[in-house]
DNA sequence: TCAAAATCAATCAAAACCATTCATAACTGT
DNA sequence: ACAGTTATGAATGGTTTTGATTGATTTTGA
């Protein structure tokens, strides 16, 4: 296989995974260890991607959302232990919605043969859930290039064709005056038919996200049980107002 | 073998590959590796492709790299000749749909920059409009992972929202009885209802598509204009039916 | 915190690949 | 036919890429 063969191959998987091992690379090209690594620092140089200890992640670009640079890189294991708790939610035959964002991305390994129905507004999730063979819907509506998410007053309508046994959803901020907030009105709008929608409501967010606000409110504390890595002093005032677990890494 | 003509194969090669090794460019024209070397040496000064350690790849102009898809395309140049023209058809301001396959896929980068909004049930497209910064609905349904095509009745509901100046539409097989054909039930009643809903339509179908017919019919010919390289003899006998624009290489 | 495990950067020899040269073969125009 | 030009293929020695190894560094887990 030649250099920008591999080199593209190496990208692909990437873009796929969100984030890669090296293993991985080596498995999926078929090259050594050392010449994944090298392909790497030149993929890096050319801001293709970004190293990690361990392998390699999505650059985010400055046109992302502010906190996805931190999503991708800081707290991923943190994220790991958050999605596969919710996935181990996920019943045989549920119908379930997995919200656009990095940390319900992260749920779907964990969902791999279960036997159930996925309903997304995150485009970038289509390729994972094809990779372990899961039955999905896509939300119609506006493509948000930016965020990989579906948007709008089409997606909206679309959404109310489905009931849902279970979702989940992403937060940018969790306080406990202003409930669950995220920067773009659109995407709020979408996260509070969703949870209108569905029986189990589920946020799942890392340590991160607690005491901060962004810009929309999309619903109170009470509307959805929480999912998190944070165990800080005010995790018990938050506990008054809802159903929360609290995962460890 | 002539030379212009070997460094025609070259390029073909290449193109249909997106990277070929040395070794199989000298399989492929019975030259000396040599002479291989001459001719892609003169290539790349003419800035038709790529040398790289090993062999040669296309000239991506600044990593234009998104879809390894390309390189599974038979008949890419075709198509890529169709998908030109079939663009050119796209007037500012239009609200287009661009049916799921490879050749429709061709299009996006000819739309580049253009004040239009694209709606498709391709998946494999959205990378590539959102590559092109392009207006972009998807349509909400099920995901039929093996073609990246979002299908079903909820897909069909959706789509009678939108009403489409142009429609792009793929087709498997294309005949004088049978008019245009496709496997996938569930894609042929998108395609049928997209026609329905829109004022100009096209059917963008390579030569390799003529007189082939697939399981579903989703129109009469004369229901859309046809845009091919295809230029047989029967090609007249088309012309009675609908409007067809030939294209050359 | 420390020790074990995993990952990394640096190095090096082998393999693959490349540019150059040169002799031969095939064209070209006279 | 003949000299001059061009294209070709083989041989050469130099260069790049590759994969394994090593010891340093980072992460992990207790």
């Amino acid at each position: 296989m030649l250099t920008p063969e591999r080199q593209q191959l190496i990208l692909k998987t990437v873009k796929n995974d969100h984030t890669s091992k090296i293993k991985r690379l080596v498995e999926v090209t078929g090259a050594s260890e050392s010449t994944i690594r090298r392909d790497l620092d030149q993929l890096e140089e050319q801001g293709l991607l970004r190293r990690v200890h361990g392998g390699a992640s999505l650059r985010s670009s400055a046109s992302e959302e502010p906190t996805m640079r931190e999503k991708v890189t800081k707290f991923h294991s943190e994220k790991q232990a958050i999605a596969q708790f919710a996935a181990s939610l996920v019943q045989e035959g549920d119908c379930i919605f997995i919200d656009a964002g990095s940390t319900t991305f992260e749920m779907i390994p964990f969902l791999k043969e279960k036997n159930i129905i996925v309903v997304t507004n995150g485009l970038s999730h289509l390729d994972a859930l094809n990779t372990h063979q899961i039955k999905t819907y896509v939300l119609g509506g506006l493509v948000k290039h930016q965020t990989g998410a579906v948007v709008g007053a089409g997606a909206i309508q679309n959404l109310q064709q489905y009931r849902f046994d279970q979702c989940f959803m992403g937060a940018n901020g969790v306080t406990l005056q202003d409930g669950y907030t995220t920067p773009d009105p659109e995407e709020a709008a979408i996260k509070q038919m969703t949870l209108n929608l569905s029986k189990n409501r589920y946020v799942l967010a890392d340590h991160s996200k607690f005491e901060k606000v962004a810009f929309m409110k999309f619903s109170n504390l009470s509307e959805a049980e929480i999912i998190t890595d944070y165990n800080g002093a005010s995790i018990e005032d938050y506990r008054k107002k809802t159903n929360i677990k609290v995962v460890t890494t």
